[in-house]
DNA sequence: TGCTGTGAAGTCTTTCACAGCA
DNA sequence: TGCTGTGAAAGACTTCACAGCA
């Protein structure tokens, strides 16, 4: 890719056959870089509130805690936005960034179920601060309609179609008990929501084209813990602990094959 | 894809000594086959409930929501515990996930930060069911010392050393607010935890050989509202969609020139 | 000179597809 | 026969290392 400029309009790839749509405007980012965009976004407005008006891509990276060659390849996804021999200007890339992460506009989200986590949820200050409005919070239970909750009455979930309809509704989080999950993400799908970020630790099924995040404490935990356990054993570099076979593991099978 | 035609022709390969252990008990589980681990588990342990006694690949893997393929590629990390021609024994499966995520054992976590979430993770029951046993509540609040929250009376975090040493903590939750969790953090490090899983919206910074897991709400939905607005541009096959230059993209950046 | 952008290499993960055992 | 376990291929992601522009 030329560094030029990332417009058709100019004629630079005489050999290079097709490759995969030169350096246009390719929108395939990747996933793993995705999910980093948001991290950049915060290092970034942490940078812009000391006004910092440039920033190396090792600094960025270090201050997004990744390293630096990550970080450009990131970036590089989305554009060349940076200068060489200086860096990227801060409020610019911030910019960018929060475009491509559709953050220029304005998502209602909707919480559904308000127990202490949806309470959580519902007061949580980054919610608000970046294009995320809460504009419903829905429960099922008589007891906690009508409470008033961050500026807002908790509704019955009999209203979860007509909240969706009535208020634009696109992001829908469901902070239910397990049991009622699936549920009210059929309800929500139904209802024409292909966003969803789930905290009930059951796998949701969803029509295609719906995207599930799923946020699971216990999972994390539990990830955890195996790591921890690893540390505790052996050192940290070791193959073949329990040298005799303690806890009969079921030796065979892998015997000698390949 | 095509079956005979792409042929590596073993490029480099002069002398690779010792490729990484053959195979006997590698103990080398990746880390995207221990994230799923717990999934597994889950969706073994709903099987156990309704007294299935095995399970195939293929039924355990649509329970946990992933391909049967991937799930036998990763169980076979742990052994051979399946039977050809007839699937998993389910308690025995669980026995062996639960052993190799070291959830036989119990886990002492303490939680810092007890604000809302801290209060929904403290009462969250997925908790101590897995092996993971609250053994401490802090918070800097004076206000909120003494309180008695899922059985527990809140400390003060000056406590914060003796509490993890007393006690045996070995997972630290961190649950307070952004501008604390660092603090915290360095904290409990010095005080030998290795293991964190931090809710507040910051970059750790820990020494070498501790583990950080990272729970961001704020990131989730910033991932969810790129996929979202995705879906409403263009269709979900394209490249190079804005034909035109829709929304002028301020070509400039480095000067629209090159 | 300093730092970005990026091919190329390296590593990790997923998927395929089938040998082989119960 | 049916289903696991697994090499091998494909694909995704990360890191290296450096050309080239500001």
């Amino acid at each position: 890719m030329r560094p030029g400029t990332h417009r058709p309009s100019v004629p630079l790839e005489h050999r290079h056959v097709t490759r995969r749509i030169p350096q246009a405007r390719d929108r395939g980012i990747p996933d793993a870089t995705v999910a980093r965009l948001p991290l950049y976004l915060r290092a970034l407005n942490g940078l812009s509130e000391r006004g910092t008006p440039t920033v190396s891509s090792e600094d960025l990276a270090m201050a997004a805690g990744v390293n630096s060659a990550k970080l450009r390849k990131d970036l590089s996804h989305l554009g060349s936005y940076g200068t060489r021999g200086v860096g990227y200007d801060v409020q610019y890339l911030i910019y960018q960034i929060s475009r491509e992460l559709g953050l220029t506009q304005d998502w209602a989200v909707a919480i559904v179920g308000v127990g202490n986590l949806g309470r959580a949820l519902a007061n949580y200050g980054g919610f608000a601060s970046r294009g995320f409005r809460i504009a419903g919070l829905l429960d099922a239970d008589p007891a906690v309609v009508g409470d008033r909750i961050a500026g807002l009455v908790v509704e019955h979930t009999d209203e979860l179609e007509s909240v969706i309809a009535g208020r634009a509704v696109s992001i829908v989080v469901i902070a239910t008990p397990a049991t009622a999950a699936q549920h009210v993400c059929d309800r929500v799908t139904e209802a024409g929501v292909t966003s969803i970020l789930n905290f009930a630790p059951v796998v949701l099924n969803v029509p295609e084209g719906v995207d599930v995040r799923k946020v699971d404490l216990s999972i994390e935990l539990q990830i955890l813990a195996f790591h921890e356990q690893r540390k505790a054993n052996g050192g940290p570099i070791m193959a073949e602990e329990w040298p005799g076979g303690v806890e009969q593991v079921n030796e065979r099978s892998i015997g000698a094959s390949s």
